[in-house]
Order: structure tokens, then sequence, then C-alpha cells
DNA sequence: ATAAAAACATGACAAAAGTCATTTTTTAAT
DNA sequence: ATTAAAAAATGACTTTTGTCATGTTTTTAT
């Protein structure tokens, strides 16, 4: 657990829904708020489980993933520095429908519900922001849902690499100076995302670095032609 | 366009997020919303249009469905009798990510989006409702991922029988003295539904037959069996 | 009532993707 | 640095699902 984190000049929190607080609510939130560093692989909280607060991701890396009738993992999205976890549940009034792994070791502050709520009553702004959050969820969802239902696995894989790629190498992604354009999710992972079997993926990967659209350096993934990639993702413009 | 209906003693008003509206508030909602008749099949919005308020659903049957890349139609949801249409669109700020069309005759009533957000801001429980309703989709919808990505087709549309049963007959269904538990749409509907081609729907729904699950008549489809299909379906308990 | 169109049905075949078994490489721990 | 464990890779084979072609039935419109 760590107590010297300063909400006031925490730049990851003046970039979500608790910015623009007046000062005496930062002090509530530095007061109230629990920061944990959590390794590489730990799970924050269980599908099943109710919410008693949410989390903010301060740093670090996390996917949210379900788990299928056959217990089969399904990586529902990514969250990143910044990003809110358990969000939907607890407004919901519902227990977590899915669970929250990090990807690499990450710092998570948890607000309890009684303190989030009480900022959501004092600044309107906060519960507009979780909507607007929560709808574009809801939009990149039923997007997901369409190319699950009518893509091969080729399209979703190359669609998948570049949204990870986008997601974790683009705005709020690693520094340039770090490898560029490379993923390091495991093939599992990559295949629990895509909805396919982890040796479809490897197959496919190895095609794809055929056709000169990735390098693999062992588990890393270096996107060389996106422009490719898109290509065969079959996304437009 | 309709003018008669009262929303006043609008039953399916009462069950919304509208309810609980001072008379005055009522008496603005009869003035300002437009009622209007659509015809099974038409269309309500198309995908890309930008939202300029919401829609109610008084009566009737509709879904929710995306184009993917290729044109392929895919059904998001479907909404029924006292539905709100249009809503992660507006609240989210952003163009339909999907088109709304009839499935039989309905009456939807349109309201603006400056009496719309004059009501949520003078009723917080209505903002509250419709993050509630919000929350939901988003788990349904990410529910349905897993399942498009884990399950066989086979699972899958016994899945949608079952939850189409439950839509259509269950509570806010039609009463029981009609075709007990019949489905009917079309088979292209059915596998726009569920991600797969009309023929594998087609020919499932015939071996369903043959294992007593379902009867067809015509392009009814009649559950005999529900327990049979959740076993199909692979969804426990 | 009848024709035209749409929806449904079926077969044959091809392509896509999954499974299982085995080997090689990489990563992590001592 | 060495070894054990985990992850990645590959091949052989099966199953699932999609596609195309064609015929039949049901709807719908005149």
């Amino acid at each position: 657990m760590l107590q010297d984190l300063d909400c006031g000049k925490c730049i990851v929190r003046s970039s979500t829904c608790f910015s623009d607080l007046m000062p005496d609510d930062i002090g509530e939130l530095v007061e109230k708020k629990i920061s944990t560093v959590y390794k590489k692989g730990q799970t924050i909280f269980y599908e099943g489980m109710m919410p008693t607060g949410i989390y903010c991701l301060h740093s670090g890396k996390i996917k949210i993933s379900k788990r299928g009738n056959d217990g089969k993992e399904q990586i529902v999205r990514f969250v990143l520095e910044g990003g809110l976890l358990g969000i939907r549940s607890l407004m919901g009034g519902r227990k977590y429908s899915a669970s929250a792994t990090t990807l690499e070791e990450s710092v998570v502050c948890y607000i309890d519900q009684k303190t989030f709520f009480k900022l959501t009553t004092k600044y309107p702004h906060i519960s507009q922001c979780v909507m607007t959050l929560i709808c574009a969820l809801l939009e990149e969802a039923e997007a997901k849902m369409t190319s699950l239902a009518q893509k091969p696995v080729r399209e979703r894989l190359a669609e998948g690499l570049l949204i990870l790629d986008e997601l974790f190498n683009g705005e709020g992604g690693c520094k340039a100076d770090e490898q560029e354009h490379a993923l390091s999710l495991s093939r599992e992972d990559l295949a629990n995302l895509v909805g396919t079997a982890t040796e479809t993926v490897i197959r496919l990967l190895s095609d794809f670095k055929d056709e000169k659209f990735i390098e693999i350096e062992g588990r890393k993934v270096i996107l060389l032609d996106k422009e490719g990639l898109k290509k065969t993702s079959n996304n437009l413009p």
C-alpha cells in the first residue's frame, strides 16, 4: 500500500472525470483513497464479486475479462492509465460481470462508494463524464460484437493488433524511445481477445510475418506495415 | 402522426424512466412529443445520423442493428414496449452507431433533446434510470461478445431462441392467449442475431425439430422443450 | 385468385478453424 | 549459469461452418 500519492499533484487525476475538484474534496480524496501496487498478473477484482467502490488506474495496464460457460477467458477490453475500473458494476448496482487483471506492474487507487457518490452528488459533471465513458464502452462493445460475428479470424487478428497498437503505443501509451510499435501480450491473451484458439493466432502471426506486416521477436510483435494490416482487417478508410 | 396519445394516462410511460413527473411536465410532454405509427419493416433512424432527441416505444417491437464492413447486418439488441431508442447516442453526443427498424407495426413517441434534457436536469432520477439502463445494456453486450467469440453456432442459436422467447413471450411480451412460445423472426434475422449464415440457421432449426426441441409452422418457431434448449445452449443453471 | 417475389429448404462441396500431439524456444527461478 | 517451467511453434487431422446452386413453399400485391 502506498501512502505518498498526492491527488492534488496527480496528473492522472486531472485527466479523468475527477478533474476540477475543489481543494477540500481533493483533500478528502487523498485521505480516503487507498493506493495499491499490483504485480504483473495479479487480479484486482473477480467476476461475481459485489463492488464496494471504484478503482482508478494510476499507472500500468489492465485487462478486463469474462469467463465463458466452459471457463474459457474472453478479454472484453483494456484499461490504461487514467481509466476507471468497476464503474459500470458500481453504477448499475450489480456484481462485477468481469475480472480485472494487470498486464504489467500497476498502481491502482481505490475509492469507496460512499466517497465516490458524495462526489458525484456534489459534482454533476462527474456523473456526466462517467455516462459519456460508459456510452463509449457500449458503442465499442457493439462494434466488437459485429466484428466477432462477421469477420474471419484473420481479419479480427489484424484488427486486434491495430487496436492494441493504438491503445498501447498511441496517445496514452509508452514513449517513443521505447520499442516502437511493439506489443507484448501472450499469444493466449491475443487469442482470448480475438476469439480464437492460441494455435490459430500463432499460425496467423507467422503468415503476417511472411507477408511483412509484422516482425516477431520472441513474444514481442512489431508492426511494420500498418496499412497492410488495415487492409487485411477489412476496415475501410 | 398521432395527436391523441395522452402521456398522463400512458401506462407505458409510467413504467419507464419518465414515471413520477409532475403534471406540468407531463403536460409539456403531451405537447412536445411527436407520436408516429411505423409499419412493419420501416426504419426509425439510420446508423450514421446525428440524434436530435430520443424515441420511446409506445407499442410494437424493434430491432437495433449495425452493418459490418461488408454491409452484412448484425442485430445488436431488441427494444420492446416502453423501451427507449437512441438514448446511448444522444447521451454520448455521438452519431447513431446502429439503425432501428420495426419488426411489426409500432407506435413511437419522439422527444426532442431540448425537452428531454430539461427533464433530466429537473429530475435527477431520470438520469439515474438512464444510467442503469445503459449499464445493463453494456453488461448484456459483453455477455453476447463472449458468446459470439466462444460458442459454436448450435449453442448460440439455442441461446438466441431462448432469449427471444423470454423477450417476446415473457413479461412484456404478448398475452398467453396468443400462440404460446411462438417466435416469428425471419430466418435471416435469426442468422443476423446469432452471427451465422441463413442456411446454417435453417439446418439447425431442422435439427432442433428432429430433436423435439421446437416445432416449425411455416415461419413460426414454437418452443416445445426449453430445458432441452437450455442444455444445448450450454448455459448452466 | 393468381402471379410475382420473397422466404424457406436441401444437397454438394470448399474453406475455415479447432484439436491433439510433439518439438523447439523463451522465460523465470534457483 | 543452469535448469525447470511456461510459452511458442508446427504438423496432421477432424469438425464446423460457409457458399453456391437449385428446388419448394409461403407471402404479398394486384
